[in-house]
DNA sequence: TATTGTTATACTCTATAACTATA
DNA sequence: TATAGTTATAGAGTATAACAATA
């Protein structure tokens, strides 16, 4: 008789959703997420924070409409993550000289410094968990996301849930 | 002098995530997820039910702390879906014969009746929003995703977000 | 009148802890 | 004493709507 503590199994005595694409992208986001998000905490920065800086560090200041539409978050959501950015001095905003309604977001140097350190300690834990896949799996995997991420799905819905 | 509409951009005129896997994979996810709870909607599941549904229905009989385990889901998350779909006719839970302390969770054959219809619609959502890839792409994102989701990330934390 | 960004609020979702019952 | 499952609850996170300032 089968132990009581056997995980669920269909009749190919396979896992259930061992095939389904969407249990499988939301249950790898989820652990990566966490994963890094543990990363980004050690610089005092949850997983959130830290895309939104490396975002405002690494690109050309832009407003906050644009950077929301960019990583798919909502303005409101925006809202809250700049304003501790900007408290820990990260960020600054500071209002558009062509439209003054809208307020243009650019790192401090101390944002880039905590941005690059960071990205590095995020990077090294991403490395760590994907031991599993080669080097050249690693790449095919990010060409296949990018091409639903900015195909079918560019103007998909803000991301929910924290990791992002 | 670029528009002020344009969306954030790095150095290189990139998406400031574009080859960030944690993005790609929370973005794509929640693309799909969303997608695929409306499919479900269409049948009176919210996808998590279904996931938990169609667990049921395929699978042999387990207790429910399995059942969790095998998706991902906290126990406590697990009991009201369970309601959701005993209330609904689709599952009953019976006290197992050898521990009286676990419960046995069971699709009835309208539970089945539904997790085959939705399946059907659910995978065609599936398919309309995967276009853009070849089906050997397809099968290629699944075996990547699987080397992880079965590989390092198997014992993560349970997946938080309703879109599974 | 439309748009950028902020605030306040209500809602959803989740896990923690405490509890019951069985073992 | 430990485990399966339930309940209650508090906390986090999100979006909706109303608002101010500017266009």
């Amino acid at each position: 008789m089968a132990t009581s503590t056997s995980a669920a199994r269909n009749s190919s005595g396979e896992h259930p959703f061992a095939t389904d694409l969407n249990w499988l992208l939301h249950r790898v986001a989820a652990g990566l997420g966490s994963a890094q998000d543990e990363a980004a905490r050690r610089h005092g920065l949850g997983v959130r924070d830290y895309a939104v800086l490396r975002t405002i560090a690494e690109g050309t200041p832009t407003s906050q409409l644009a950077l929301g539409k960019d990583l798919g978050l909502d303005k409101t959501t925006l809202t809250a993550v700049l304003d501790r950015l900007e408290g820990a001095g990260l960020v600054v905003r500071r209002p558009a000289a062509s439209d003054r309604r809208t307020r243009v977001c650019e790192a401090t140097e101390s944002g880039r410094d905590l941005a690059d350190r960071a990205a590095k300690d995020v990077s090294l834990t991403e490395q760590e968990l994907l031991v599993a896949l080669k080097p050249e799996e690693h790449r095919l995997l990010v060409t296949l996301l990018r091409e639903l991420a900015f195909g079918p799905f560019a103007d998909a819905a803000p991301v929910s849930g924290s990791c992002i």
